[in-house]
RNA sequence: GGAGAGAUGGCAGAGUGGUCGAUUGCGGCGGUCUUGAAAACCGCUGUACCGCAAGGUACCGGGGGUUCGAAUCCCUCUCUCUCCGCCA
């Protein structure tokens, strides 16, 4: 949620960079600064008749104590109207102050003045390619095919067993899910990241803190009898974390890293989309979590996604980064990298992370805040970033390293799956 | 699931109708002392909103009520803790 601060100093600012999300903010925002200027102005009303009043209760109580009781009991009457017009006027600020609030949390957030205008993904801009595309020819086979010949996973067991996008891993294929864990984990703590093993439901104001509510309710699967939600990441709980806390500066940087399931509804996708691993309601990941000073947090986000650059090198897969454009970018995002591995048998980029930088938008929402140099408490920026999530990687690794004798094993994860080759 | 206790400032913990925004301790900031540090001593130290300012208003888990006046009394919700039962 952006801060009134920010919609009061900078509108026409914030309009324009809005409309790099394709949406005309300004009706909007100037719906909001109207309720705003009169709020502050029932505000001042109400405010001044409070003054009068506690005045007069005091006045009272003297009155009382002195013995002067006629004179107090004579006052006393004189109060009901005042109640009256305070409580008439309190119920008027409170609906302002509930429409404010309801039309501020519709507002997505203001894009990076380095996010490109667009209207979809076909609209990102490339930042950088790295790695040579395998040259697989006619034989190519896809990662289903190949997770069914190596008995990797069962993808009709968890049709049976749950549905359709709830895979079932066996033998080396859970191996590979556990190595890849495992590997990330490693990979986070070296850089810094504590590890965290959240929860994996949370409730509604969790999901608020973070922007899944109410913004994406549909996506999340909910458990009605308690009020929960399954997790659609990682950053959910680990943000939340530090719901409502008011950090020192010298506990900044924040770094946290977890592993968990992922659950989303996905509900529209079809067709390619949703072949094979391409897209999961059940997946797992390991996500990193920041907590930034304002002036640091772009420069964290730059060295998360080389954090997540330096892991797909690692397991000597293609990649390219891309800066999401407008339109393309997350309702709490203000600047996003997506990084894809290149599918080698379905000749397509597939996203297996996302860093984003969300300044103060979830920290608002969250109430999470710093002591500043001057003593006084600010909004940190929090960041998060997929390092990484894991399906997409699984076929990337089965297609781009297949070979007439199997599926070969990176170097690097070697030590972790315990075996060189899947035949 | 049954019974009881509790929720107060960055943290700990007093306060049971009228200068209580709230005693005190810790922490933090500033100072005295010291070659320096520690200790000791002194002072300062909540947040949000309105206002150019002076100042005003609100906040003692959430919501509602009683009262001229509520941290304090009543109702209600949520959460936490203890004991019992059940259980990986």
């Amino acid at each position: 949620m952006l801060t009134l601060q920010v919609l009061r100093n900078d509108r026409d600012a914030l309009a324009q960079a809005l409309a790099k999300r394709g949406i005309d903010a300004a009706p909007m925002l100037d719906r909001i600064l109207s309720l705003d200027e009169e709020r502050r102005h029932t505000q001042k009303e109400v405010d001044d008749l409070k003054a009068q009043q506690n005045a007069a209760s005091r006045e009272i109580g003297e009155l009382f104590k002195s013995g002067k009781k006629d004179e107090a009991e004579q006052r006393r009457a004189d109060m009901g109207a005042l109640k009256e017009k305070i409580h008439a006027l309190d119920e008027q600020q409170k609906a302002l102050i509930e429409q404010q609030e309801s039309a501020l949390l519709e507002l997505p957030n203001r894009p990076h003045d380095s996010v490109p205008a667009g209207q979809s993904d076909a609209d990102n801009e490339v930042v950088s390619e790295e790695g040579a595309r395998p040259e697989l020819g006619d034989a190519a086979v896809p990662h289903w095919e190949l997770a069914d010949r190596y008995k990797l996973i069962d993808f009709e067991a968890g049709v049976k067993i749950t549905g359709a996008g709830f895979p079932v891993y066996r033998g080396k294929g859970a191996k590979l899910q556990r190595a890849l864990i495992q590997f990330f984990l490693d990979r986070a703590d070296q850089a810094g990241y504590e590890e965290f093993i959240p929860p994996h439901l949370v409730n509604p104001d969790s999901a608020r803190g973070t922007g899944q509510l109410p913004d994406k309710e549909g996506q999340m699967y909910h458990c009605a009898d308690d009020d929960l939600y399954l997790i659609p990441t990682a950053e959910v709980p680990l943000t939340n974390l530090f719901r409502g806390n008011l950090l020192s500066a010298e506990e900044l940087p924040v770094q946290l890293c977890g592993y968990t399931p992922c659950f989303r509804r996905e509900a529209g996708s079809y067709g390619k989309d949703v072949r094979g691993l391409n897209r999961l309601h059940q997946f797992d990941k390991v996500e990193i979590v920041r907590f930034e000073k304002p002036e640091n947090s772009y420069a964290a986000l730059e060295g998360m996604v080389e954090h997540v650059r330096g892991l797909l090198r690692d397991l000597e897969l293609p990649f390219r980064t891309l800066r999401l454009c407008g339109g393309d970018l997350g309702f709490t995002a203000a600047l996003t990298f997506d990084l894809e591995v290149w599918s080698g048998a379905q000749g397509r980029w597939l996203e297996v992370s996302s860093v984003s930088n969300f300044e103060t938008f979830q920290a608002n929402r969250l109430h999470c805040r710093y002591r500043n140099s001057e003593g006084k408490p600010q909004l940190v920026h929090t960041l998060n970033g997929s390092a990484l999530a894991l399906p997409r990687i699984v076929a990337a690794l089965l297609e781009n390293h297949q070979t007439p004798e199997g599926i070969r094993i990176p170097a690097a994860l070697q030590p972790y799956t315990g075996f060189t080759t899947i035949s």
